[in-house]
DNA sequence: CGTTAGAACGAAAACGATTTCGATAGCGGT
DNA sequence: ACCGCTATCGAAATCGTTTTCGTTCTAACG
């Protein structure tokens, strides 16, 4: 490999002359500058990223966080697409993305020390045990982090709005003509808890009554649960016109329950989805569901922690919320009235 | 940070004494060993990589490739799920995975310089365009490499085996009593040859006629085409009682088409679809499908680019294909006879 | 002509580790 | 008592950069 130092020699001039003109300093005469660059070109020069961090604490590297427990992370559709935005963002501002794991890595046994070993300048963290000791130590530590989909108080973080979700729903429905809605929502994360207090608000704003009954617990991308889930709710003396999933994963198994008691959606029983996998228009009927907007999510989450770590005077923790819409499929039926 | 001589002046000892202690050579007593692990541990001792990788050439540090043209890298679920096999499997062997980009970061534009820029040891290349002058560059180089799904002759590859794929497929058609099978296959690509070849091989094999207007092309994940060639293929004299398609995605428009025309899949037609994706599984009808084993193709790719950097000298280029199984739903009927 | 300001460049320290090789000491053998 | 061997440890070079602070030189100015 060419060094800095096999430029200097070629060129007549000193390492740190090179360096310089590499690096664009203005504290030497142009034509010597652009003559090394031309050589060192040439040459065929590429630079040593671990030397660079080492001297200048710097390494345009930041680390994310993605544990895959019970196949929920980076399988999961949401989430690859969180990635997928995230690394083409960050590869834009020039920045590298490495996974950051709790594994043995160079005698690194926790997140924080893992972070720190690479030298990393910011990590995101998405899909992670919250709770996790080693997350919050990882989070209170001094290097910029941004969390996603869960706030840490005084932290900034990237929140996918549940609370306009549930509520654009409701909206909907009730403009649809639905009167009787049930939610079938997934287990108790603070998501959960925005999703089901901004279902109970936006219902009472319209004056829809809920009865405790048409409300149950499933868990996200369990299918079998909100299977199970929706034959309760179709059992029911007084049924809903209308069932929320916790996710489209979810809706399906809605689906196969309600067609398999005879009713057809989208006719009978209207019900919608949450998260808007890419399939969701695919399948009959066209699933009506809220699609987060992941990609905006990714971006935001980027733009974030680069802010965090380019600018740590300015910038300032807080909480963004990202909206996503609803995608109208076949799904849901217009009652004309209640 | 507490670094190495840090721990020598607390513990009297020399810096290379610290640090063989800490890499558990055998050249220094006992005791003063584990003292100085004891006292680095207190200390909150965390290694600086960049410091040992500049000294040492080995980054512990695995390289990817993932593009995402036209949607179909990162956000498509074989290649995502690949990439978190590949992710787990690496953190178990003491490797962390990176990203490489053609971005400029730091100076470089190339794979090729990217890689060799952050000091990766080696790099499995996915989900990209093999036909990239810049990807060849980095395959040709004298980093380790391993491709997925495309060979470069000479050097290792890991494939989902299409030729296996294509062949239980039509295996399984066959012994359900199938004569009459159509396929639409994806873009010009070594897959879709394998495919095709491996088709018209096995068909041949059972004695079953392929007429010329069987086959139609469509595009990977683009399920608009395979849904004009499914029109096109119910339209026929005399029509496929199976239509076999390039991925799941493409299926489930083919269902729809076959629907629309008031035709019922499993029953007045079948179908067969190609990934097995989880979602395969939820529709109605469930999916017939070959399903790929992307978990087993991530944890290959990492075990032999592991073997290629740690014993280059044993290590040798090979293929290796990784079966996948046919998941029976029930979008194809047994037909009592041809 | 003497002084000074600024432009252009270089010497050398530093970043934090690894590793080679030499030094020392203790110990057994003769 | 002397030799040699082994076990234990340290000095110092090195990895490839960046960066500070001189140093030199030229030109301008009074």
């Amino acid at each position: 490999m060419v060094k800095i130092s096999d430029i200097a020699k070629k060129c007549n001039v000193s390492i740190s002359t090179v360096s310089k003109a590499l690096n664009g300093r203005t504290d030497l005469s142009q034509q010597t500058s652009s003559r090394i660059r031309q050589i060192a070109h040439e040459m065929g020069y590429i630079p040593n990223a671990n030397a660079r961090i080492l001297k200048t604490n710097r390494s345009y590297n930041i680390g994310v966080l993605f544990v895959d427990k019970t196949g929920s992370g980076l399988s999961h559709e949401y989430f690859s697409s969180i990635l997928n935005s995230l690394k083409n963002e960050a590869e834009a501002n020039g920045y590298d993305i490495t996974f950051i794991s709790n594994q043995v890595v160079g005698n690194c046994t926790t997140y924080y020390e893992h972070a720190k070993y690479r030298g990393c300048d910011g990590v995101v963290i998405a899909s992670v045990d919250f709770h996790d000791p080693q997350v919050i130590e990882l989070v209170e530590s001094n290097i910029p982090t941004v969390t996603i989909d869960y706030v840490f108080d005084g932290h900034t973080s990237i929140m996918s709005d549940n609370v306009v979700g549930l509520h654009d729903i409701v909206e909907y429905l009730h403009r649809m003509g639905h009167r009787k809605i049930a939610f079938i929502h997934g287990e108790n994360t603070a998501i959960t808890q925005k999703r089901l207090a901004s279902f109970y608000k936006t219902c009472e704003e319209y004056g829809i009554d809920v009865p405790d009954d048409y409300v149950k617990e499933g868990m996200y991308h369990v299918p079998k649960l909100s299977g199970k889930a929706t034959r309760e709710l179709l059992a029911l003396d007084n049924p809903p016109t209308c069932i929320i999933y916790p996710d489209d994963y979810s809706s399906l198994a809605g689906i196969t329950e309600i067609e398999r008691s005879g009713l057809t959606v989208g006719k009978d029983i209207s019900i919608v989805g949450y998260d808007g996998i890419k399939i969701s228009r695919f399948i009959r009927p066209e699933l009506t569901t809220y699609v987060q907007d992941s990609e905006e999510i990714g971006k935001m989450a980027t733009k974030k922690i680069v802010e965090m770590i380019e600018s740590p005077k300015t910038s300032v923790a807080e909480q963004v919320y990202v909206k996503g819409h609803l995608q109208e499929g076949k799904t849901v039926k217009a009652l004309i009235s209640e």
